[in-house]
DNA sequence: TAGAGCATGTAATAGGTTACATGATTAG
DNA sequence: CTAATCATGTAACCTATTACATGCTCTA
C-alpha cells in the first residue's frame, strides 16, 4: 500500500499554530513552492478526519463580510503522530523529471531544438533561484526569534544549492550541444 | 486536465528500437531509477492503446520454456507524436521532496534525530552518485557509435551535478546543526 | 524446493487534481 | 463592471501503484 504523506504536511504546518484549510492551502503555495504542494481537494478532506480521529480540534471564528474560518489545532494525539513520522526513515524518492527525460530522446530531435529545451530550464531555474533568494532574504529581516527559523534558513539554502547545480550543469550542457552543432 | 507522460516514456523508448513491455519496464529500472519510473499497470494498457491508435506494430516473438514476447515497434505516426511531445515546452514541475519537509518541521523533534535524518540522506545521495558513476563509466566504454551517447552522457553529468550539490549541502546542514547542538 | 527471472495482463485500490457550487467584499 | 480575494467543501475524473493470476525454467 503506498501512503499519502499530506496528512503529515497537514499535521505540519499545524504544529507552527492553529490555522484553517485555505491558510494551508496558502503556506504551500507562497513559502514552499519549490519542494512540496497540495490541493483544496485533499486539504479539506483530511482536516476532517483529523478531527474525526482526534488529531486535532476545530473552532470557527464568525467574520464580517465574509466566509467563517474553521480553525483546526493540533492535539497531543495530533502532535505525536507528528513526530512519529519526523523521525521515521525516509524511503528513496523516484521523482519524475520531464527535461531529462526528453533530453535523453533527444535524438529524435535537431540539436537546435535541444539547445532551446535545455534553455528553457536554464531560464526557469534562474528565476527560481532568485524567487529563493527573495525568500531568503525575507526571513533574514524577520522572525529573529521563531524557533523554526534555522530550518528554513537550511530549507533555503538547500534550493540555492540545488538551483546552482542546474544552472551549472545546463550552462555547460549547452556548450556540449553549442560545439556538435557546429561540428 | 492533467497530463500523463508515460505515453511519450514509452515512445521514447521505442525510438531505441522495438521492445516489449517487460523490457520496457526493466529499461527504466536499470538505467533510469534516478530521475522516472514506469509500472506494468501504466505500460501493458498503454502499449495495447498505442497499437489500436496506429503508434506502433505488434508483433509476437515465439520463445522455447518461456512466455511469447509482445514486441513493439514505432509507426510513422508515433515517431511524429513523439518529436511533437519532445519540442513542446516542458512546464515547471513541483515535485515532493520529503525530506525537506520533514527539515521544515525540524523544531518538533531534537537536533539529534534531525542530524540522523540528514546523514540518512547524505548516505543514500552518497550511494547514489557511485551509481551514477558506475553507469557512467558503462556509457564511456561501450556503445561508441550509439546517436542516444551524448544525451546520455548530459544525463548522467546532470546526475553528477545535481548529487553533488545534495552532499555539499548535506554537509554544511550538518555542521550547522551539530554547532547548535553544543551551544 | 524455494525463490528468482522470464513474460503478459487485469482488478482493486489509493492518491491527487480540477472544476464546480456558493456568496460577500474589495481593488482596479 | 470585472476580476480577485476570502473561504469551505464535494464530485468527477485522471493517474499510478500493488497485488494477483498464470506457468515455465533455472539457480542456490
Amino acid at each position: 500500500m503506498k501512503k499519502s504523506k499530506t496528512k503529515f504536511a497537514v499535521l505540519g504546518i499545524l504544529s507552527y499554530g492553529p490555522m484553517s484549510g485555505y491558510d494551508i492551502k496558502k503556506f504551500y503555495e507562497q513559502n514552499v513552492a519549490g519542494f512540496w504542494s497540495e490541493s483544496y481537494g485533499q486539504i479539506y478532506p483530511i482536516l476532517k478526519r483529523l478531527a474525526e480521529e482526534g488529531m486535532a480540534t476545530r473552532s470557527i471564528q464568525r467574520q464580517e463580510g465574509k466566509p467563517d474560518r474553521h480553525i483546526y489545532a493540533l492535539t497531543v494525539k495530533g502532535h505525536e503522530e507528528l513526530q512519529r513520522w519526523l523521525v521515521e526513515p525516509t524511503g528513496r524518492q523516484i521523482g519524475r523529471h520531464e527535461t531529462l527525460l526528453k533530453l535523453i530522446f533527444g535524438n529524435q530531435i535537431s540539436i537546435a531544438d535541444n539547445i532551446l529545451q535545455i534553455q528553457r530550464f536554464l531560464d526557469r531555474q534562474i528565476t527560481e533561484l532568485e524567487e529563493i533568494q527573495v525568500l531568503k532574504k525575507q526571513l533574514e529581516s524577520q522572525a529573529v526569534n521563531n524557533p523554526n527559523r534555522p530550518f528554513w534558513q537550511l530549507a533555503f539554502s538547500y534550493g540555492e544549492h540545488v538551483n546552482r547545480a542546474y544552472i551549472a550543469w545546463a550552462e555547460e550542457a549547452l556548450a556540449t550541444l553549442r560545439e556538435v552543432d557546429q561540428k
